[in-house]
RNA sequence: GCUGGGUUCGUAUAACGGUUAGUACUCAAGAUUCUCAAUCUUGCAAUGGGAGUUCGAUUCUCCCACCCAGUACCA
């Protein structure tokens, strides 16, 4: 028996584009998983393709973790924000990104040759794709295995000398993985449980390709899940149809002591309709897939949550609630709340849909629960940009009573302009059911009362003559508000001030009579 | 097509052989307030279908249907 490993998990995202909410998602479990247990949180960057490489990705993905306090212990330098090439105490496993560890893997594909688990094969990609439309045209589908692979060119069907020729020649090649044949492989997921399936229906899987000396992700990723002692993989659904390769190369490897357990997350479906979350479907539906905002090459931007508003915690909170349960009926949870309660065995198998309107509810709980003080210091910059220079007590004075109205901090200047700057117009339906002579009449009656005496006082008027209270106080918040919806009259007028008050009351009845 | 995975209110999920099938979001109604929002109350609404196993199935087994993923010298 193995002593007790330290937990030591990562997220290995390809630098291909921006990581969108699954991703993140992703990256967030293990992150739990890992502070939950005490253990590292790694991250590795997978660029191993060198066609798909997009630039950029690389600081993005590192961007939205840190923005979402997913903070890694090793992989990166979260001081610079870079990946880390040289190794030191804190990080024994550099360099990080693959396409700087490609030295080493060719050297652990050649052992799988020696051994027997592996093959050269000399095909080339349009060989490749002729063989694969052939069997299409036949309604077939082209799987390289341990029957296809003895009608094609490679180190076990040709002579050695022709072998040894070919690899030192100029043409490229590959080291495929070769599939055993009648094997169940019986595998076991966190999430899943007991899965088999037989090895007749997989296939020869590259593992190294000449042309640009790099092995694919398969390969580097068990290399460097072993090099990098990583107790648990966990990962989305769309792995798991690769997961008896991988356990078969774990074999191969002769690491089946230390291979790590698995977990297959469910993945992130569209809100509507079918099919798993994709970049187009935010900017449809009006909500955002990415954690940050992204320009693409041909200069489209993407929404992201940051930039449309939404904190941190909130994100962070709704992704987690996401394929996860605590068990309780707690909803509201903050990172380190999140730590404690998660566990593995409350991930759900199905696949979730994500949901807008409940996105937007964690934003409104989390908005509330924000200290008047940080809420008017996100407003101002927003009060700027409408001209407006306002005292910040006045801020936050303002903010403690229009926060629980909102959904975002951008919701503000919509419910509380008129607390800064006196309407121009007036809301055309309130002002037909309300501007009507036998009420604005009062209300300038009951206006002079608030003026000098206050809003109270007005009140007690209103009350005392048996006037239409409603009618009338619609009438002034119309005047100050330039609609009938607001704060009430009393707030109102404490917070703008008797005299501004006034003016109002004097500018409606110039501008509507 | 093949292989694998999945299936509880519209959505996220709870109930891991015994509940009037719970909670939250959304939606609707009512209460409240000077309006709106908020808040509170109430309501609508689900075990995909069929066989079995069992005294008893949301839960276990099998079949079907549907959904998803994979099926690249991409990850």
């Amino acid at each position: 028996m193995s002593t007790e490993r330290r937990t030591r998990v990562r997220f290995a995202p390809s630098p291909t584009g921006p990581l969108h909410m699954g991703g993140v998602r992703t990256a967030l479990y293990n992150y739990l998983y890992a502070k939950k247990r005490g253990g590292d949180f790694i991250i590795r960057i997978e660029d191993t393709d060198s066609q798909r490489f997009v630039p950029g990705a690389e600081a993005y993905i590192i961007e939205a973790l840190r923005w979402c306090g997913i903070i890694p212990d090793e992989g990166v330098d979260m001081a610079t924000g870079a990946v880390v090439e040289e190794k030191s105490d804190r990080h024994p496993h550099a360099p990080y990104r693959q396409s700087q560890r490609r030295g080493l893997y060719r050297a652990y594909a050649e052992q799988l040759v020696s051994a027997g688990w592996a093959y050269y094969a000399f095909d080339t990609a349009e060989e490749l794709a002729a063989a694969r439309t052939a069997a299409e045209t036949q309604g077939q589908t082209f799987i390289y295995n341990a029957v296809t692979r003895k009608g094609l060119r490679n180190s076990l069907t040709l002579p050695a000398s022709e072998v040894e020729e070919l690899l030192n020649g100029r043409t490229d090649w590959t080291i495929r993985f070769k599939m055993p044949e009648g094997r169940i492989v019986a595998m076991d997921d966190m999430i899943r449980g007991h899965v088999e399936v037989n090895t007749d229906t997989l296939d020869d899987k590259v593992l190294w390709k000449r042309a640009d000396e790099l092995p694919t992700y398969h390969l580097a990723n068990i290399v460097d899940d072993h090099l990098m002692e990583i107790t648990e993989v966990i990962r989305g659904e769309e792995w798991l149809p690769s997961l008896p390769l991988h356990y078969l190369l774990y074999e191969a490897f002769g690491w089946q002591d230390t291979m790590p357990r698995f977990a297959h997350l469910p993945l992130l479906l569209k809100p509507v309709g079918n099919g798993k979350l994709s970049k187009r479907d935010g900017d449809k539906m009006g909500f955002p897939v990415f954690p940050l905002n992204w320009k693409n090459s041909e200069g489209e931007t993407y929404h992201g949550y940051r930039e449309d508003g939404y904190f941190p915690e909130a994100f962070v909170n709704l992704l987690a609630m996401l394929g996860w349960n605590p068990g309780t009926e707690q909803e509201i949870f903050s990172m380190k709340q999140l730590i404690e309660a998660f566990s593995i065995e409350h991930v759900s198998k199905s696949g979730a849909k994500f949901n807008p309107d409940k996105a937007k509810w964690y934003n409104k709980e989390y908005l509330r629960m924000k200290s008047d003080e940080e809420l008017a210091t996100l407003f101002e910059p927003v009060l700027a940009d409408h001209g407006v220079k306002a005292d910040h007590a006045y801020v936050v004075r303002v903010c403690g009573l229009i926060k629980e109205r909102a959904t975002f901090v951008a919701d503000f200047w919509n419910i509380a302009s008129y607390l800064f700057v006196a309407p121009e117009t007036y809301n055309e339906k309130d002002v037909a059911k309300f501007w009507h002579p036998e009420n604005y009449e009062l209300a300038f009656k009951v206006a002079d009362k608030i003026y000098s005496d206050g809003v109270e006082a007005g009140e007690e008027m209103i009350k005392e003559n048996e006037w239409p209270m409603g009618k009338i106080m619609n009438c002034i918040r119309l005047a100050l508000v330039g609609a009938s919806s607001g704060l009430g009259i009393a707030d109102i007028v404490s917070l703008i001030g008797r005299e501004e008050f006034a003016r109002r009351m004097a500018r409606i009845k110039e501008t509507l009579q």
